[in-house]
DNA sequence: CCTTCGCGTCGAAGCGCTTCGATGACCTGC
DNA sequence: GCAGGTCATCGAAGCGCTTCGACGCGAAGG
């Protein structure tokens, strides 16, 4: 069973092969009549065009680059949520998605690019001092990052703007007349690394607790449940007038939660917690935790909304940050 | 800046096209000087072959598509891991992976493989009647499933051993010298799907421990913290002489832990705990679990390299079984 | 009535690569 | 010294598609 050309739809439908490839693109006016008999013909034979010819013709792959990092400390369960919504959203644009992880490295990059085998990139976990962006300078593929080096001229970065989500969190405690707050964050490591989110989730904390007046900490969070546990204890001898804790380390939540339950501390009549972490986790933990949730659907869908503006050509802003969601759950009163 | 063709790299090097084509992909035999001066230019140059070209003329993308659920209950971590090693391993054969999700469903792989954008398919997380597998065997693309479907005739899958996983479990409690052990599953809707790997395990724990004389258990398992402690409670309600429990159920490992913490009973001392899950998690946990490893690595660089193999019209194996492993740590005595 | 225009369609020229058959140049052995 | 055989290289024919310019035709305009 050869394989359907376009050249075998056109002699079907009794025209020429150009005007197959009009009635497809749409790109010159076709009387209605051809047009359906060329659909009909495409149906009939079970067309599908070769993705190869198509782009070399053309030079649009109608393939994007995900470059994921996967490396350790990473949110797992947001990261597919996004992977997800990337592919999904890409393929509303009849595009397709070419999966490459980080290791590849600034070569990967450049490979892709060069040999034309994707339009355009978007990079996942972008850290402030990353040695990806130059190159992503130099290419001019267009590119979406998701997070924020430290310079973003010239790029396009989304995210969820984790400042106002660290400040969402504050302004919450204080509303409910909390006094001494704390927030829980990400592996010592993911700062080390520069990682931006982790940063500006705890300066927006901080700085919203200062403006409410309230005595606030925020610290790193290691992800064992004896590392939790010694932290939470910590924290807690320290700081006895503490009675909010804000937790933005999904692997950690559940463990503080267990911690404190340990620790002789209900919640939320003892402390209130809340967590920045997608919906499903907060709302499986036990009470169910009031959340900040990280929008990763939204993330992805605008991230390739964005990339798909660029290769029309259109201008996009630099920055487009997507505002934090505060959804009231049982552990915070 | 125009991009670099293999005519550029001709013309620079003085050498046909061909010659060129012929260096680069070693078909035929080209003398050590001229060899050398083309790739001098080559590197020169910059040159990276168009991906569509080549696709074109010589009938392979050099991708392959790796199709991921992505639905709920799924191992996040273990399938991210599987995800990084297929597009690593598929990196060492010079391939590229394109991302798929299950939702696109049985038309998603008729499109791509129609369209010749990749050259085979990987298929994770399939089902015992899994839509998608009468479609395959129509297909005649090469592909490599994750997973057993209910008649693996004429298909290619790979695995994990999970009877042998569940049975290895069962030995090693018994060895130990309990008498009373039982095994805590996936979710419910895992095993009404039909996903082969849960009801293997339980089958291969089943008769390892029936072989051994012992009284055992195996019931499914939902996530939730208060879920869990409440299976476990009633668990150990029921059957009080009961002192080994295997867990194979990611998300509930945990809570199991602190379930069995909160009701008194201290791991290893009154209850052995045998986990089925990635090294880390079990490392993580506290005390750190005896663990049968899912080798999600070796599925993944296996799965490829049997792809691999595949396009290069060798024959394959139909069943490729991998071996578990137990690593004794501190849960278990 | 003839020119002009726009619409719908066609033919052909590539896009950059692989691959097949052909062509020399050079060696071997009788 | 020449037929036969290697070895290295070349040229050209596609692969299946898009796109550009051209063309025929009926409608509109003078």
């Amino acid at each position: 069973m050869r394989t359907v050309t376009i050249a075998d739809v056109a002699k079907h439908a009794g025209v020429a092969v150009s005007t197959v490839s009009y009635v497809l693109s749409g790109k010159r006016a076709i009387s209605a009549a051809t047009r359906q008999r060329v659909l009909d013909s495409v149906r009939e034979l079970g067309y599908h065009p070769n993705a190869g010819a198509r782009a070399l013709a053309s030079k649009r792959a109608k393939v994007i680059a995900l470059v994921l990092p996967l490396r350790a400390g990473m949110n797992l369960p947001v990261l597919m949520q996004f992977a997800t919504s990337v592919v999904t959203t890409a393929r509303q644009y009849d595009h397709d998605v070419l999966l490459m992880t980080a290791d590849e490295g600034a070569d990967g990059l450049h490979r892709v690019a060069a040999s034309a085998l994707v339009d355009g990139l978007l990079l996942m976990d972008v850290e402030i001092h990353d040695p990806r962006v130059p190159l992503l300078r130099k290419l001019a593929e267009p590119s979406v990052l998701i997070g924020f080096p430290a310079d973003p001229e010239g790029l396009t970065c989304v995210d969820l703007d984790f400042a106002r989500a660290g400040a969402l969190c504050a302004d919450h405690l204080a509303e409910l007349g909390h006094r001494e707050i704390a927030l829980l964050g990400a592996p010592r490591v993911v700062y080390e690394r520069g990682t931006g989110f982790a940063e500006r989730t705890m300066a927006g904390f901080v700085e919203a607790a200062r403006r409410h007046g309230l005595q606030a900490d925020a610290r790193p969070c290691e992800e064992s449940f004896d590392e939790v546990h010694a932290a939470v204890k910590l924290l807690l001898d320290e700081r006895p007038g503490l009675s909010g804790l804000v937790v933005h380390n999904e692997a950690a939540t559940g463990h503080v939660l267990g911690a404190l339950r340990i620790l002789g501390r209900r919640v939320p009549e003892d402390v209130s917690v809340v967590a920045i972490c997608p919906d499903d986790i907060a709302e499986r933990a036990s009470p169910a935790l009031t959340s900040v949730l990280i929008p990763a659907e939204d993330v992805g869908r605008q991230a390739v909304r964005l990339l798909m503006a660029k290769l029309e050509g259109q201008a996009v802003p630099e920055s487009t940050l997507l505002e934090p969601r505060l959804t009231i759950r049982e552990s915070s009163r």
